[in-house]
RNA sequence: GCCGAAGUGGCGGAAUUGGCAGACGCGCAGGAUUCAAAAUCCUGUGUCCGUUCAGGACGUGAGGGUUCGAGUCCCUCCUUCGGCACCA
């Protein structure tokens, strides 16, 4: 019959499913649809680099591909599409080096990482793969970003609406204007006190009254897309602004090392900060890890607060400019304002400035410009020895009326709370170390509990004698939290607070916050660490902002019908570059000068393009959606289909499939790399076409599960060089150097080139087939776990596929164990059992079991020396999942003509898997004394009888009485003896 | 520092609600087949004590606790990995 020769078959069977388009799902539109229950299976789209695939990205289309093909074989419409998240800067930088236009690199990159996905006989609907940088795709990206451009978000709606209802609502006088200078409409979300102080009730403005450009700012504001200074990580040398995360520790760029600066430019942001929480509630009603929720809820962060206004010193509080004369400040702890003994301004603060007296005016400027000079993770980084100036200036305290000294330091950040603190250095760690530094007065105005002063006091007390007595721990900490070397954060009661004493935390907090909304001087206030999300990139390969500039009419976008707007052609995709920190940026596009003058699509006047493009996450906010309708040139994804696919299921429906309550995608699979950024944006993207209503629930992903990460052993010899495998031998036990024999030292790393540890899939599939790799993969532990690749391993379940082989191929050596008679009624037993636990373990993503229980039933089929034509009919189906090529040539030579992709999942007997016999431990005082076959059925007293007859369990209990008889049917009893 | 996950043989890892620790596989040892090797097949394989057959003790990062019974639950601690990090 031949031997397993996996080339050949996993070539024949992926040129099968290819010619029959077997893995094509058609949509409810389409003529060829069948009704049945929906399954929409994803897994996070790779980059192309030009590295290819590594293995670990075949681990999760792996588990995607042996849930998908069991949900087919279960009778379920199966969406299982793949695509690819080409912009970025990788081929870009290429570009820059080797004067090859992006396009070139990315098509050359995808179609290697194509035919590498291909080798695995992933039974993608390949018809429906998209790849962003495709103008037919990102056509679909520039025009969502219009659609957050032409709207805002209605804190009374509490969702988006078209910007156009806004400007109804100011028109028609339902909202207005403050007159604080700014353009800002009455509305819940800014931080202009408007309310501040009594007797300053600043008259509103009609909105018709503001000039033209004026209301046309204001508009601009209120878009979920708008333009705003902020400061950015940027990057002179490299001519772009980076992210955090592409800023090393020492402030330098990541690519190239070059200096970092933090400036103000002014770029797009989307409006991310008014989701923050329905983001939050939403993730309650996933079907996600936990660990995923709480990282998105910590970089929600949100806090509950008061907002608390200070009066700087000599202002008279009453001001047409109030924010000049106003320090407002965000506190989690209100209940400890009796003990704010100064107050400190971010390096950044619009105040500083100005309040800044003459005598302070050479340090605090030098302190400030210092400061511009420190990137974020600088400031961070230096957390060892705090640094700050004195403005000279005081500030009111509003409870107590006490003056108290206005500091500038760098450990307030100006892009939390409001840039401003009151410092309670008693309670607060940072507040701590900072008046220890400068020795500025504490009050304690928290008692802790005594264990905390127990353990903490200082110790010598100041006088010895003292610490006879814990009343002079409190009368001590009461007067002297300074002689302590930490500062008490915890909760306690209140002291030092005046007519606040004896309060707990919670209730001052509540009471306090209630008295300075009475008094004009604050209010409750909840804050979160979520910024809004910088949007552009100095870069050209991206998604090109559908946006004009005209001098006339400010920012317009373009048309819908003018879309896509394509990437203009170029040979030079170098950013300019400089030394001059305040240089203006000067993007690649900025060079396409016949691409940038356009005129207005509004007055038609000369105009220019946006230069800044959109950042590698837009494509990859929405792509799902377009794998449900790819080929619509009409609009992203047809309603009805989105309908069919991403739909939250009836009240009724949700409790027989409880899975997917909430809707959307029913299995979302990738590495937890992406826990945050890119999982939080496409939820806020989801939820602004939810409120417009694009799409029919709030949430895309129902379900996500994270695979873990495949790392790999790492050898070094004792310089620390790595050496690569083909140099190590692994035979002995250490591993030594091949050549110099030296020993080397082993750890378990992530793959990196320059660890030399990266296991490249193509050979592997080369020696041992695609059947084996997957499975391997599945095999090596569970899919949430980290766990290393080892080559030595992969033998073994290649060895496996092979007995599969000879069990009904058989080959040269061996006959088949394939049988005409009856089937046997161990293998019946074992098969059924088999059935049900590969069932439950791929529903629970548990390959590694599956497999394990396969190759038992294997093992009891060699140890019966048969299977029958029908149980090898019943197994193969197991198999497919897990071993696609393989099972469906065994399929066929079953006799069948079809592939068994759409074969029915095979049934199992429960009542076949009850045994009449069960083994029980017999263990005395909790000792396993022996075993005993009972019937299954047997009385508690006929097994204790049996258990006694054993003679190990008999002569432990010699001589003693029973005391306790326990009872685990068809597991084990525990005799209790004395 | 804070948050999260995890520590089980030589290795990867199994172990419903607390109920026979080590399934399955790798490796290793012995054997069969072979001129020989590869491949394949069979047997054994947690550690220690015990002369074989027995048999016994110990054993899931460390220490305590709850329980008839703990890898699993509770407390304290250690280590590793992942995330966040002056968030007021």
């Amino acid at each position: 019959m031949g031997k397993y020769d996996f080339t050949e078959i996993e070539k024949k069977w992926q040129a099968y499913w290819q010619e029959n388009g077997t893995f094509i799902q058609p949509n409810p539109d389409d003529v060829d649809f069948a009704d049945r229950p929906k399954y929409y299976i994803l897994d996070m789209f790779p980059y192309p680099s030009g590295a290819g695939l590594h293995v670990g990205h075949p681990e999760g289309y792996t588990a995607t591909d042996i849930v998908a093909r069991h949900k087919r074989m279960k009778g379920f419409n199966v969406l299982h599409p793949m695509g690819y998240d080409s912009f970025g800067l990788p081929a870009e930088q290429y570009a820059v080096e080797h004067g090859v236009h992006p396009r070139e690199t990315t098509a050359a990159n995808i179609a290697n990482i194509e035919r590498q996905i291909k080798m695995f006989g992933f039974s993608y609907d390949w018809s429906r793969r998209v790849a962003t940088t495709e103008p037919d795709y990102y056509r679909w990206t520039q025009w969502i970003f219009l659609k957050m451009f032409n709207s805002w978000y209605d804190p009374d709606a509490d969702a988006a609406r078209p910007i156009e209802e806004l400007i109804d609502k100011l028109f028609s006088g339902a909202l207005a204007v403050d007159a604080g200078g700014n353009v800002v409409p009455v509305a819940p979300y800014d931080r202009i006190p408007n309310i501040s102080l009594e007797g300053v009730a600043y008259g509103q403005v009609k909105f018709q009254k503001l000039a033209l450009d004026q209301q046309r700012r204001l508009i601009d504001e209120y878009r979920l897309a708008y333009m705003a200074e902020v400061p950015v990580n940027w990057c002179p040398k490299l001519g772009t602004v980076l992210s955090n995360e592409e800023v090393t520790n020492e402030g330098k760029s990541d690519r190239g090392d070059w200096p970092v600066y933090r400036k103000n430019l002014k770029q797009w942001m989307l409006r991310i900060t008014s989701y923050s929480d329905r983001l939050l509630e939403g993730l309650d009603e996933l079907d996600w890890p936990e660990s995923i929720k709480i990282m998105q809820r910590n970089w929600i962060g949100r806090s509950e607060g008061a907002d608390v206004d200070f009066v700087v010193d000599g202002s008279t509080g009453v001001s047409p400019v109030p924010e000049q004369e106003v320090i407002r400040v965000y506190t989690t702890r209100p209940d400890t304002l009796f003990g704010a003994t100064y107050m400190v301004l971010a390096p950044e603060h619009p105040l500083v400035e100005q309040i800044t007296t003459d005598e302070q005016r050479d340090a605090v400027d030098g302190y400030v410009k210092e400061a511009a000079h420190k990137s974020e993770l600088e400031r961070t980084t230096e957390t060892k020895q705090k640094s700050g100036v004195f403005t000279g200036a005081y500030a009111i305290n509003p409870v107590n009326d006490e003056k108290i000294p206005i500091w500038v330091a760098d450990y307030v950040m100006m892009g939390y709370g409001t840039g401003a603190i009151m410092a309670v250095p008693a309670h607060d760690e940072r507040d701590f170390e900072f008046a220890k530094a400068f020795s500025l007065p504490m009050r304690a105005v928290v008692m802790p509990d005594m264990t905390w002063i127990q353990q903490k006091r200082p110790k010598p007390m100041p006088k010895p004698e003292w610490d006879r007595d814990p009343e002079n721990w409190i009368k001590n900490y009461i007067s002297k939290p300074e002689t302590y070397s930490i500062a008490f954060t915890g909760e306690g009661t209140a002291v030092n607070s005046d007519r606040y004493d004896r309060l707990t935390t919670a209730e001052f907090k509540k009471q306090v916050t209630e008295w300075l909304e009475e008094n004009g001087l604050g209010r409750a206030a909840v804050n979160y660490k979520l910024r809004d999300w910088l949007f552009s990139r100095q870069r050209y390969w991206g998604e090109p902002f559908p946006i004009v500039h005209c001098e006339k009419c400010g920012t317009v976008a373009l048309d819908e019908d003018q879309l896509p707007l394509e990437l203009p052609e170029m040979d030079d995709f170098t950013p300019s570059a400089s030394d001059d920190p305040d240089a203006p940026p000067a993007p690649p596009l900025a060079k396409a000068t016949d691409w940038i003058n356009t005129t207005c699509p509004s007055c038609g006047s000369p105009a220019k393009r946006e230069i800044n493009t959109m950042p590698q996450w837009a494509g990859s906010c929405w792509y799902y959606l377009r794998f449900l309708d790819p080929k619509n040139e009409k609009i992203f994804c047809d309603s009805d289909v989105e309908k069919y696919w991403m739909k939250p299921p009836s009240e009724e429906s949700a409790i027989r499939n409880p899975q997917s309550a909430i809707g959307g995608i029913d299995l979302y699979v990738g590495g937890a790399e992406h826990a945050v950024l890119h999982l939080l944006y496409s939820r806020f993207w989801h939820k602004v076409l939810y409120d417009l209503g694009y799409v029919s629930g709030p949430e895309p992903f129902g379900k996500l599960f994270n695979q873990g990460m495949i790392r790999s052993y790492a050898y070094r010899d004792k310089r620390g060089v790595c050496v690569g495998y083909e140099d190590v031998d692994t035979s002995g036990d250490k591993p030594v150097h091949k050549t110099t024999g030296e020993v080397l030292s082993e750890s378990i790393e992530k793959m990196s080139k320059s660890l030399k540890n990266v296991v490249n899939p193509d050979e592997v599939i080369g020696e041992y087939g695609a059947d084996t790799f997957r499975l391997y993969e599945m095999f090596m532990g569970p899919l949430e776990a980290s766990k290393p690749w080892n080559t030595r391993d992969v033998p073994g379940v290649h060895r496996f596929l092979h007995r599969v082989w000879r069990m009904i191929c058989g080959n040269e050596e061996t006959q088949s164990l394939l049988t005409d008679k009856v089937g046997d009624e161990k293998v019946e037993r074992a098969l059924h059992k088999l059935i049900k636990k590969a069932g439950e373990d791929i529903k629970a993503m548990k390959f590694n079991t599956a497999i394990a229980a396969m190759m038992e039933f294997v093992n009891v089929v060699f140890k019966a020396g048969a299977i029958s034509k029908t149980q090898a009919e019943r197994f193969v189906p197991v198999l497919a999942p897990f071993a696609p090529h393989l099972a469906e040539e065994l399929w066929q030579r079953l006799g069948h003509d079809k592939s068994l992709a759409y074969e029915p999942w095979p049934e199992y007997n429960e009542s076949l898997l009850v045994e009449d016999t069960a083994e029980l431990a017999v263990q005395v005082n909790g000792k396993m004394r022996g075993l005993i076959t009972v019937p299954a059925d047997a009385a508690e007293d006929a097994i204790i009888e049996a258990a006694l007859a054993e003679p190990k369990v008999a002569a432990a209990v010699e001589g003693k009485t029973i005391v306790k008889k326990i009872v685990v049917p068809g597991r084990l009893m525990n005799l209790v003896v004395k």
